[in-house]
DNA sequence: GCCACCGGTGGC
DNA sequence: GCCACCGGTGGC
């Protein structure tokens, strides 16, 4: 079983460090069209982070600029964004040595892979995020975000008093992983569950989608798909159909989160790189753990993404359904 | 033996 | 560069 199926959203805690300071996606954040974002976060951090006034500033100044923009070009470029994040699941403190730069042969200890924990969606209004309550509801708002801009009114349908008045039900500060969702995904068929998994942080791809039967049947391609229905007929009778289905993965907002393909060698010229760099090991070069620091430019603020230690280990919780 | 997860690549 | 697809396999 695997259903990850968000019951409201508790917020972990956060940890802090944002990557480097400059998060250029943080921008985009805002001013991407139309796009969904998701969020996890992998790991456990607990102090609190506490950004720095001037960050919050330029934030809420981006956001300004965004709304002004917005309200220019009308509606026609809905901003309305959906994240998904994992409140860190947190519990237990230790972090684990994490995977071990590829080659090393090292046993990989136990893995936990982030998932998503809860769902959010930027008001086209006012910008603030706000949580969905399950992963259903957001699929709903997903399916129709275009067309459809969430607002934080729409939020009255399990919040009666909320508005933009209130403050925003989470913020991007660092402490999760974040990704940008795509806008209009349809919703799985009747009996169907879409479910995205999130990898490791430092793999070849940010995630995988999968879509399970009502039999069980976990299917992960659009190719399975189209088999699985031509081997069951009563499904296509019920009506499902391949427009359903859509293995579209997020964006990851921390640049890095995948790692990059390595570039053709170019046999010309002297590329190099040297030959003998160090590395530290994983990564983890100072950055972060984080303290509080934060150091960081402020300009933009801060998205970040997950948390330095991150890197390492994730730790989920179980992994399935830890929707938190 | 199964399967969740990962790597890798062909095709765009 | 991105992404759909799928082979491989570690870990259960």
């Amino acid at each position: 079983m695997e259903r990850d199926h968000p019951d409201i959203a508790t917020p972990g805690k956060m940890d802090q460090n944002d990557l480097q300071g400059s998060n250029p996606d943080l921008n985009k954040v805002n001013s991407e069209p139309n796009a969904l974002r998701v969020s996890t976060s992998p790991d456990i951090a607990e102090t609190p982070t506490q950004k720095p006034a001037e960050k919050v500033a330029s934030l809420a100044g981006e956001q300004e600029n965004q709304i002004r923009e917005n309200e220019e070009n009308h509606s026609e470029n809905a901003q309305n964004q959906m994240v998904l994040y994992d409140p860190a699941v947190a519990a237990a403190g230790e972090v684990e040595p994490l995977r071990a730069r590829r080659n090393s042969f090292q046993n990989y200890t136990s893995r936990v892979l982030p998932s998503v924990g809860a769902f959010t969606v930027q008001c086209a209004s006012c910008f603030k995020w706000r949580l969905i309550p399950t992963k259903e509801k957001y699929e709903e708002i997903r399916e129709h975000i275009l067309e459809q801009p969430f607002y934080c009114e729409t939020a009255r349908e399990w919040r009666p008093e909320v508005s933009c008045d209130d403050p925003p039900d989470i913020t991007q500060d660092g402490s999760r992983l974040w990704a940008i969702d795509r806008p209009n995904i349809a919703q799985p068929p009747p009996g169907w569950e879409r479910l995205l998994r999130i990898r490791a942080e430092g793999g070849t791809k940010f995630a995988d989608v999968y879509y399970v039967s009502p039999s069980g049947k976990r299917l992960r391609s659009m190719v399975e798909v189209l088999k699985h229905l031509e081997e069951h007929p009563e499904y296509v009778a019920q009506g499902v159909q391949t427009s359903q289905f859509s293995f579209q993965i997020p964006r990851p907002l921390q640049e890095d989160y995948v790692k990059k393909r390595r570039p053709a060698p170019s046999r010309d010229g002297p590329s190099d790189v040297n030959p003998i760099s160090w590395v530290a090991p994983d990564g983890n070069t100072g950055l972060l753990l984080g303290g509080p620091g934060p150091s960081a430019p402020s300009d933009t603020a801060s998205l970040d993404v997950l948390d330095g230690n991150a890197p390492k280990k994730p730790k989920l919780m179980g992994d399935s359904d830890s929707f938190i």
